[in-house]
DNA sequence: CTGGTAATCTAATCATGATTAGATTATTTT
DNA sequence: AAAATAATCTAATCATGATTAGATTACCAG
């Protein structure tokens, strides 16, 4: 086989979007290199040159994914517009988020186990980077959760919410989001917009003061 | 080494428990049949005395949690309380169910990939009679959101919740109980029937008509 | 007891898949 | 266009883990 003149050499970026593509299909473990690589038409042992090892190229891509939903969830949340229309725009941020990129949703929904697993991540592991980046990540999907929680307590110091277990609140509202990137389909009776809207009307409406 | 007098044989019932526990701990590709038989004391190769093979194994760990979630479920989806009580002892059951278990209502969550997953699942496959099974599984796992749907749907016929989107609305009470078996921790602030009150506080808050 | 079946074990087999080594080719920079 | 660097490749290496083969031991029915 002659050398392929490389269509175009392939950045992170691609391979990013690959591999969360193979992952939503696959799951971490069942996932190879190989097949990330055929993606973009590599071999697995080029994907080495952009990415130190597996375990970094799956942390890579769930940073990626929170970073992106952060960037469109945080400007919101720390807006000055009443706590039910703050709340309303977030969870339909968050849900188109997950829709758009069904990808990466999944791929956070299920892989973050491999990040906190034990035999995945043996904490002392060999990787002090990757050790430091995954420290991080959860950092910044704990920072995740608290903007969902800081909202709810606005709502209800305002007299706008009834009052609530708020950290139970905030997981229900979590998980019915989460469980969206594992169910929807692009081609379904709803596409993201509507699914969110009918998920905010439910949680706005169990938020109405009595 | 002399042989292990054995304390006891093992029988199926032990091995399911504990591949649940180590499958919560590790995820399915993970887990390796050794992890599981050493939790039993025995060797991997043991296991095949009592499965066909590794997808079989989990297979039965699956089929085992739904039987059990849908045998609490399906005697109050019968019954003839009113629709909100109903409702009510529904989420009680199945949130309460996660958290007992946590082993198996994570394996529910997170293995069911594997199932349908084009790899692990050559739907063509080797194992005719594993197909059927799988196929049975995905029916009773539907059946079980069908149960969640009539009562609602009842309800909003009764005029006893408002109009909602009845699949939309299903999918997100199961979204939220599904992912207690992710966040919930024996050790955490609030035990299982607690967190099913919050949550079933809320859901019927939400269906409350105006 | 005695044969038969069940439950285990130890020791292969066999395949897969991450990672590394050592070129080779492409692209920039100067 | 020579040197340096980046991006790929092919061909090992190496370890892991499912599954099978061939005993061995435990227990039950007659």
């Amino acid at each position: 086989m002659a050398r392929k003149p490389a269509d175009q050499s392939v950045n992170k970026e691609d391979i990013l979007l690959a591999a969360a593509d193979v992952l939503q299909r696959n799951g971490y473990e069942s996932t190879t290199m190989k097949d990330i690589a055929a993606e973009v038409n590599l071999t697995a042992a080029s994907l080495y040159h952009h990415f130190r090892n597996k375990d970094a190229l799956l942390l890579a891509v769930l940073e990626a994914g929170i970073e992106h939903i952060l960037s469109q969830i945080e400007p919101i949340a720390v807006s000055s517009y009443p706590p039910d229309h703050k709340l309303r725009l977030m969870i339909h941020a968050h849900v188109t988020g997950l829709t758009n990129n069904t990808a990466v949703g999944a791929a956070m929904v299920f892989e973050i186990k491999s990040l906190v697993s034990v035999k995945t991540a043996p904490d002392d592991g060999r990787d002090p980077e990757v050790a430091e980046r995954r420290r991080a990540f959860i950092a910044r999907r704990d920072q995740f959760e608290r903007l969902f929680r800081a909202v709810i307590q606005e709502g209800i110091e305002r007299g706008l919410f009834c009052p609530v277990d708020v950290p139970i609140f905030v997981k229900t509202l979590l998980g019915a989001h989460n469980w969206v990137g594992v169910w929807y389909r692009p081609d379904g009776r709803l596409n993201g917009d509507e699914i969110a809207d009918r998920m905010a009307d439910t949680f706005l409406r169990a938020l109405q003061p009595a």
